[in-house]
DNA sequence: TTCTAAACGAGACGGTACGTCCTGTCTTACC
DNA sequence: GGTAAGACAGGACGTACCGTCTCGTTTAGAA
């Protein structure tokens, strides 16, 4: 096996950490992802670049891991669906209130990075879908399957693909910058897929 | 107004062209799109550096006219989908050909190139919207419009969303990597769908 | 044969070779030979690091070359030894004068960098000799020379061991800082030297 | 007055010390001077760095004692010249064995290396001489004044100068590689330095 | 057909950032 | 309290590219 020389978590500096994870956000939001350099962290932070590449692989992951360090604070709750009894209306509130949060110009750009990254990134990717895109699916799905038992989705739909259905054109739309995102085209979107899952 | 010097079009080297765009479309196969330099593709393709900074803006932009450039050559024709009557079949078939072309590796590097460079560049995205997927989107809507027409799709169907929800789940699932492009995957979207926009 | 890329030195810019060596010779007098960085060179002179690289293959290069630069503007002449037709007064004051110069603070830190860089480099040595010291030395053997046919140095004596048995003690001392260089030991090298060297 | 704090002598670990110098020696000689860092020493060493931080000032400083610590293991004796009662032959002898020792291509790099230390560093160089040059240089003077008392050597002659005179030209040609260092030389060396100090 | 202005290949330039190495200090755990 | 180990802030290394800027040398359209 090849000697991998692994630094000892034991002794990491939490100060030197904490710095380099504000530092990239700041950065991000200043000038943008790409023009963030590793250089301009460690300057930022105070720190010398061995320690941000002690820890982290590549660039992309310390961003990414600026990202998780914001998502990891809130506790698992405050992250449950509403559940009004109507999915439909819950679902637009929802849906609405995404299209608003794509919309915001100071989440655009981090988000957009954050894309970037995942899609050329398979490791990334894999850590997104592990702590950022499951916890979120599992919030929707306990609302959704809360409307299967009040006998408002069919009792065999599958949520997964509801969740696609439901979300994927409204991420494309944004990514892509194909159209607007309107709550019509949020509403649009919930009244084709509760058509589609109805019982 | 500031006097942008714009070189003349008519003087341009064709066979320079070429190779840069040839060179580029090699590049990224071999090293990937991150690695891509304007240096490699200049040395690669035996051009100074300064004839392409004269014709394009960026390397985003040469790799996305390297894409366009394999796009453009086919004329129109052959873009038509199939049509034999059966939406459901018809579908299902062209479906599973997406699926299939996303999981070859020869296709997956570019493809991913080109995403990461849209979901950065509006200036790409809007080439993209335009130059490559209109004409796609478009062949797609006349094959949807001929099954209206047959009754096997609701005369008011919005067929802008029903491509949406019909690709975007396939796409997103492969850019994120949330899970395997199946034959079954494929139908299931295609069923699903259709269900939501049967008369 | 190994294909070394070498840079055209037509296209040299000459402003940017004079920059560096004004540079490094500030820098050496500012800060000392061992503290000197190429990095520190390049700002200074205001010049990218690779214009360095690409004409000096080390550090102690581009130092020796700025101080072969001091020496090559002075014409050849000038470097003519005093000829009062008494080799011994004559080499009295020139030894005088060398032990002086090796005095003097200002020349001090360079000629000590110059020849810890000779010391370990050979390719530098042979720099060294062939444009730094042939010179001198030739200039010191056309007067010992004269001396020779005035008949105050045997006939057959080996010019060259006599500037050795001259010079070098007194180059050593100060290398090792073995002792003082007064007037008094150049002296008493001239004298030992005259004697052993008499006809 | 400011606590200079200085460890205690008295709980120094000898193991470490002598591992210290060792591997210093060990890697001078495989890398080269320039290339020796405190790291490499440290880590074949089995040290930790501080420890060599903690009993040594400098790496310069570490060197030296690594040549140090091999001249003070034989005693004294065995350090004196020969003494066949005929000067000429004697130093004969010994030039040329000093020429030998310097063509030994062993001894090269750590000499120079040493070399190149002390001329920079006047703490280095007054070690030299205390530790390193005076004790050969007392050697030499016994012979010398043997030889005087046999009348080989003028009454009055400065026998520091005398060794100046001899060594200092050999020491410099070889530093500067001007030079072979031959019998011939060494004997020519011995021939003019008697003659000049003659009776 | 010649002239001339452009586009061209080549590549040096001032820079920025890379990822590695080392310095000298500091911290932790062991002995 | 000295030690082995090693993380840390800092900073220089030598390399890779950036985008700009000359250099001659084609080359194509106007004269």
């Amino acid at each position: 096996m090849p000697d991998a020389k692994k630094p000892n978590p034991a002794r990491r500096n939490e100060r030197s950490r904490h710095a380099i994870l504000d530092a990239a956000r700041e950065l991000i939001r200043e000038v943008g992802y790409a023009k963030v350099s590793i250089e301009a962290i460690a300057a930022r932070a105070g720190v010398g670049k061995q320690t941000i590449y002690r820890w982290w692989p590549s660039k992309g992951a310390v961003i990414f891991d600026s990202f998780l360090a914001l998502s990891d604070n809130p506790e698992q709750e405050g992250m449950a669906l509403p559940d009004t009894g109507d999915i439909e209306a819950d679902l637009k509130l929802v849906m609405r209130a995404t299209a608003a949060e794509f919309a915001d110009p100071d989440f655009e750009a981090p988000i957009r990075a954050l894309n970037s990254e995942i899609i050329s990134n398979p490791d990334l990717a894999a850590q997104y879908r592990d702590r950022l895109a499951r916890p979120v699916q599992d919030a929707k799905k306990a609302r959704l399957r809360s409307a299967q038992q009040a006998g408002q989705l069919a009792p065999d739909a599958d949520l997964d693909l509801l969740l696609d259905v439901l979300y994927a054109p409204l991420h494309q739309r944004w990514l892509h910058r194909s159209g607007p995102l309107t709550a019509e085209y949020a509403d649009a979107l919930v009244d084709i897929t509760l058509k589609a899952f109805r019982p």
